[in-house]
DNA sequence: ATAGGCAAAGTTGTCTGACAAGTATAGCCG
DNA sequence: CGGCTATACTTGTCAGACAACTTTGCCTAT
């Protein structure tokens, strides 16, 4: 699939239009010009404006109602948090994403240690019984891991730091990012079977309802995470 | 601004194909029906259908090249993160959104006081000099603010914190949030000056290059600000 | 048999005109 | 002054046509 060579104009309007809208010329609230002004305005046929109106619409910044015209509901597009292909090396990429995941688990071990209840731990210790299973099957085990951390955000009872972890995805499991892993063999069981150790730590420290013990298991992990991997790193080169 | 009582047919149709994508029925890579295929499949008109796929476009989802078709590029539309208007009470909201704060930036003050050169310093210093300019002048200081705790999210070197704090706005400074703040007088610039205060013991922190104690300041200055906030919202009503 | 060229078919991009549906405004009447 | 109606304005949809680009199939030459 070849690259396109030309802007549509319909891009070209849009373009145009979304520079307007931030720059405040076309204020939070007010409205667009109507399709017929904008045609002539810039000398496109009414489809051209319907259809830079429709990209608007689903990039957020407008809304429109019929009869009575285009409003400008949003001045930016929302922001997209992405924390794979920000450009830098892979390891850089790695350790930054470690350092993120620091700081929201560690905090989340602490709340999820105050507020969880039966029903989380069990989720969370299903969440174990699963990553035993996959380690066992020889596999990678990131499903049951992901499940694991998303299921101590859910005990935090703080619907941002779930929503947060799901923005995440799966990037923020380091080996899901390093192809080498995949092919490590033995030293991946031994690996794994250190990780799942020290889920199992989080797990206790959450069970019993201590917060700290809980923050430093978090921590002990994933800086242990992060070791281990370089040191695979190395032995793989 | 009236909410549409019916959705248009562009919209139905790209929630049909925002299903098909997102279950596979259109995998990635694959090329979508033509236009005039989904006209006779939807019983709508061209335009109808070329919206829906502007829309599609706008999101990421697809990509059209002429003469070859509309092409799926992605699977699902790009997860944005945001902390306002989630439901829930604003109370229970700000403190949510405080604790998630808590979490990112007591570990970005670590990390500052860790990794901060001579500049990041600078630009603190400029903030809070901005921040008392604009409580003298009977202001919130709410974009000075702004500018010192992503003056920290820089220090960190870690872009993931700025770009996180970047994706997280304004609405994570909770006097943006109450209206009640921007009404209450006398008792606001004791409380902006407070905040100076902690901000300014932060600063110290960092330029010390003290880790733990920009830890334990910033923790101090985030949980004393919600609890300085339910004192004046008592206080109002 | 294979490669190249050309025409036809297929596909998206744009324009035009018309009608439908909804909203706003202005004027008239009680 | 308030209510009703007609008109003007605005977005939503349909249909047809042409432009521009890509793909496919067929024919011819080597």
């Amino acid at each position: 699939m070849q690259p396109r060579a030309r802007q549509s104009l319909a891009e070209q309007i849009v373009r145009i239009l979304v520079g307007r809208i931030a720059d405040g010329s076309h204020p939070l609230g007010s409205r667009l010009p109507s399709e017929h002004d904008m045609t002539a305005e810039f000398g496109v046929s009414r489809t051209v404006v319907r259809e830079a109106v429709a990209e608007l619409r689903a990039t957020g910044l407008v809304a429109t109602v019929q009869g009575r015209g285009a409003f400008v509901v949003r001045q930016k597009p929302p922001e997209v948090f992405r924390i794979e292909g920000t450009g830098g090396s892979p390891l850089a990429e790695i350790v930054s994403a470690m350092e993120l995941r620091i700081a929201l688990e560690s905090e989340a071990a602490i709340l999820a240690a105050s507020r969880r209840s039966a029903e989380h731990l069990a989720s969370l210790a299903a969440a174990l019984a699963e990553m035993d299973a996959a380690i066992a099957a020889g596999e990678d085990a990131v499903p049951a891991d992901m499940r694991f951390h998303r299921g101590i955000a859910e005990a935090t009872g703080n619907p941002h730091f779930v929503r947060l972890f799901d923005c995440l995805g799966d990037g923020i499991i380091p080996r899901t990012r390093l192809p080498s892993f995949r092919a490590a063999g033995a030293g991946r069981a031994d690996y794994l079977r250190a990780v799942l150790r020290e889920h199992e730590q989080i797990f206790h420290a959450i069970e019993l309802s201590d917060p700290e013990a809980a923050r430093a298991a978090l921590r002990l992990h994933l800086t242990g995470s992060r070791l281990r991997l370089l040191k695979m790193m190395d032995r793989a080169s």
